[in-house]
DNA sequence: GATCATTAGTTGATTACTCAAGTATCTATC
DNA sequence: GATAGATACTTGAGTAATCAACTAATGATC
């Protein structure tokens, strides 16, 4: 079947990401989090200033405003976020990792992290580095 | 933040793939079709034989066999593909395009193509055939 | 400073899956 | 050749997301 070069590559990242979600997802499930709660987290920590606008965190996981609306409302209950007004502008709320949140993270990232170098295995880290470039030109 | 290296490819694949299936989703709704359903169809035309197992067809598509029953469905109904049962095996039930099918396929397939090309206008070839070639090592 | 468009977020209804449990058939073993 | 286990699929119940429609606040313009 002729299908271009790079539609391929299109159907391969695609598989690719339904391997890894499905693994990430199971190794993460050791700490009560999802791969979608997780990047969560994962954002919140790198952020500066420690917080974030919901919209902002939306686009950054790849979901609608809906979606984190959503998402957050266990998180907020269970303790690993928690909400803070903007002064500002009445319309948002901020989102920011709470003392449990943070330290979850940290555990959740070291098996995360643990994880990848598994998965990654087959690549040495030159061609990690190489893989990561190339993603990083088509963001 | 620490985390790996590793880590932060999995994390950008993510993102990567969140925004490719955006913009797939997008490209293919013109012919009245899913990516998933556009990757079944990818499937059934590039198998030799013509036809699939279910499950086969699930382990490609990255689904599970009840999300494969669910999605062909719709898709038997509408006459994109049929069932043969497998004489050999009564407890297989085989799956294949049909004309009108293949007829969607070939015209979906050309738009999908050239929306790929257009994502991945960033990349040379040589680049786009690396990144194939590293995403099949981890494949 | 009233009005209109834009932006941030939430909510109801729907969709696309998953998992667990079921049915039917096949395969191996005694 | 009966029984036990494995395999292919379907189905009911639940979950994570979406979209469209809404509220509320802000910003821009006359």
């Amino acid at each position: 079947m002729s299908i271009s070069q790079n539609a391929q590559l299109l159907i391969k990242l695609s598989s690719l990401q339904s391997r890894v979600s499905k693994r990430v997802e199971n190794q993460l499930s050791i700490h009560g989090i999802s791969f979608t709660e997780f990047l969560v987290m994962y954002h919140l920590a790198d952020s500066p200033g420690d917080n974030m606008r919901r919209i902002d965190l939306a686009e950054r996981v790849g979901l609608t405003a809906s979606g984190i609306t959503r998402l957050l409302l266990p998180m907020e209950k269970i303790g690993l976020v928690e909400k803070e007004s903007n002064p500002r502008d009445a319309r948002v709320s901020l989102v920011k990792l709470t003392k449990t949140g943070r330290k979850i993270f940290g555990e959740a990232s070291e098996s995360f992290s643990r994880g990848a170098d598994d998965f990654a295995r087959p690549l040495s880290d030159a061609q990690s580095a190489k893989f990561t470039g190339l993603m990083e030109m088509l963001l």
